[in-house]
RNA sequence: GGACGGGUGGGUGAGUGGCUAAAACCAGCAGACUGUAAAUCUGCCGCUCCUUGCGGGCUACGGAGGUUCGAAUCCUCCCCCGUCCA
């Protein structure tokens, strides 16, 4: 019991409101906010990954935020990494860790660890993409059933991006999956998580995408992509996956109009809300919130959450 | 008033006598996911019943009738919509 700190988790799909909450607990709690977000990692993509601004900050500091460059890669076993040391570093200062959410795996990461598996090699990725564009579809997946026949028959032949991952970690390793997560996983040392979960009404959260975005765009996101675009960030750079930088890229050109521009924006959102739910829902030891992170309701309710865990 | 074209499941839309509960796409729902994860991939998607099976029943292609062993598909009348001619 002693010597275990509380980190309190606060999760849920985008635009439920996590960060706000986030806020007003570090306030109320004397907290620090580290951010779980795989998007927010990057610099220079900021309005359309939710970042939020300086000055709505309200003086709590936002950790893991703007780690990177547009052009470089970043992994989740890197999270965890930079995310031990920023709490490490809030135990000295006696601050109460509060980790906004909306990644999935990084949380994961961060709160299990990974197994002990070889990092990504672009040169193996792309000697395999080549491949598999010369032999077809299927080819990396047969490859990867004669190699590692276990990971074979979980991966759906159709899903190369995993195929690829199995089968680079057979080939750096010389072990298969399997076998190298028998090994188990480093869960993070030294903490007590208490997750408190925010899942809003369906509708409402749908509603709610809709108008952040159109809040977004008021704030200077199509802006802030034509800005990118003008430095000569390249459409494949990582971040221009994100939702919308793309479709305000093709806007921008004129392939697309505005409203095409926004209701895809808006549909893909709504897909990534979805998915972000059906990966949080599997989530263990979650105190669920029916209302938004803005609510009083939600913030009195974590309050009693958190202080029942004797924080 | 006349001439064409058209009315299909939540939407778009294919289907011109059986293999059609009806392609495809979208929307929606559910799920998987240990180093790309706002990514990548999968399933369901009229209702209902169970012994959950390439199972049974019911309802469905504007409406009503008809032809046929069998109709979204053919015929008749009616109602709507679009374009054109008066």
């Amino acid at each position: 019991m002693t010597g275990l700190a509380p980190l309190v988790v606060i999760l849920g799909p985008t635009a439920s409101g996590k960060s706000a909450l986030g806020i007003e607990l570090a306030k109320k709690f004397n907290g620090e906010v580290l951010v779980c977000d795989s998007t927010q990692i990057y610099k220079h993509f900021d309005v359309g990954t939710g970042k939020i601004p300086q000055h709505e900050q309200q003086g709590i500091a936002h950790h893991l935020v703007d780690l990177i460059d547009p052009q470089e890669i970043f992994t989740a076993g890197e999270y965890r990494r930079r995310a031990e040391t920023v709490l490490a570093d809030l135990r000295q200062r006696g601050k109460l860790p509060i980790v906004t959410a909306g990644t999935g795996l990084y949380l994961r990461a961060l709160l299990l660890g990974l197994a002990d598996t070889p990092e990504r090699s672009e040169t193996i990725r792309a000697r395999l993409r080549a491949s598999s564009e010369k032999h077809g579809p299927t080819h990396l997946h047969r490859v990867l059933a004669r190699l590692d026949p276990q990971s074979a028959a979980r991966i759906n032949s159709a899903d190369e991006q995993k195929t690829i991952r199995a089968i680079e970690m057979r080939i750096l390793a010389g072990k298969t999956v399997d076998e190298l997560f028998a090994a188990g996983r480093d869960p993070l040392p030294g903490f007590r998580p208490v997750k408190i979960g925010l899942s809003p009404p369906r509708e409402l959260l749908y509603t709610r995408i809709h108008q952040r975005i159109d809040a977004m765009m008021q704030a200077g996101w199509i802006a802030e992509v034509a800005e990118l675009v003008q430095q000569g960030i390249p459409p494949e750079a990582k971040p221009f996956q994100f939702i919308g930088y793309s479709d305000w890229r093709e806007y921008l050109v004129g392939k697309i109009s505005k409203d095409e521009a926004r209701n895809r924006i808006q549909q893909s959102t709504r897909r990534f809300a979805k998915r972000q739910l059906t990966w949080f829902r599997r989530e263990p030891d979650v105190h669920w919130l029916e209302g938004f992170g803005e609510s009083p309701e939600s913030f009195s309710a974590a309050i009693e959450i958190i202080n029942s865990h004797n924080c």
